[in-house]
DNA sequence: TGACAATAGTTGTTTACACGACTATTATGT
DNA sequence: ACATAATAGTCGTGTAAACAACTATTGTCA
């Protein structure tokens, strides 16, 4: 009888899901503290970055909910809740009337502004323990991850 | 002006905390569907998973949570429903009052026994287009990004 | 040994998530 | 041109998440 792995070992894939699992939410959490500190959610931050990226055309909703880090299945109150608070404006388009455009506001920039350093410096340390060639190398592993499409 | 990176440019780590939890995400979202269609949510089959591993003992609501993929902020109410489906028991200790043991129960077990071979294969397909080594390497790494304490 | 701190869980309440059904508008195919 | 399908977004509803305040029990140390 021949065995690849020991009896009762968890097979590698299952090691790297729950691994990268845990990893995603170690390192998402301590940067939720922080957004939430500024009296936002993961999904609004993500949201707004993506306006902020989309610059002053905006985008429709469901493009938002695409290009999003965990796709939330509804847009529509989420983003009913940025545009009460003035984060967002949103407009049904002309050409075609089924698409309402999102955008950012200048306050939902000027809050993004404030957040960007602490941000970029929160994420610096969760891998200031890793060379700068490693980090290369997991950024080219998660890609080659990402290439697998499910269905 | 020496710059290292390209303006407008997102900084490494910036990329990979995104890719990383855009990786966690599309892959959990597969094997959550998969474990939808069984009744369960991803945080009752993480539960199950633990205490089948506790063995017969069972572990304490707080020690269940320390050991979760993404921690619980209501243990109460998620093994009260688990607990009213006949997934777990609990009950309340002598020696220490306080604590509240958990345990896996046999439909329990039946359960994710039934479960276990499809969630292996669905692993194996998600990391089927990556080499061996390169799954080494990617747990690797992910055991350094962990390496990383908040705080 | 007695006050105070620490630990383990529970419960109240507000808010958001998630699923699906629904309306409106535009594209398609015969 | 008209029925049908496809697309874009909205809304109703039950359930669960999140945050904090609370009870009960045990540990600490002065």
């Amino acid at each position: 009888m021949t065995l690849r792995t020991k009896p009762g070992a968890a097979p590698l894939e299952d090691q790297i899901f729950v691994s990268l699992l845990k990893a995603a939410d170690a390192l998402a959490s301590e940067v939720d503290q922080f957004i939430k500190a500024n009296g936002l959610t993961s999904a609004q931050y993500n949201v707004m970055r993506i306006l902020r990226g989309a610059g002053p055309d905006g985008l429709p909703c469901n493009t938002i909910g695409e290009r999003m880090i965990s796709r939330d299945p509804d847009m529509t109150r989420l983003l009913d809740r940025m545009e009460k608070r003035e984060l967002i404006t949103r407009e049904r388009q002309t050409e075609d009337r089924r698409v309402v455009k999102a955008r950012i506001t200048d306050e939902g920039l000027k809050l993004l502004k404030k957040m960007d350093a602490p941000i970029r410096e929160l994420h610096k340390s969760q891998f200031a323990h890793m060379t700068s060639a490693r980090l290369k190398s997991l950024m080219d592993l998660l890609s080659e991850v990402a290439a697998h499409k499910p269905e």
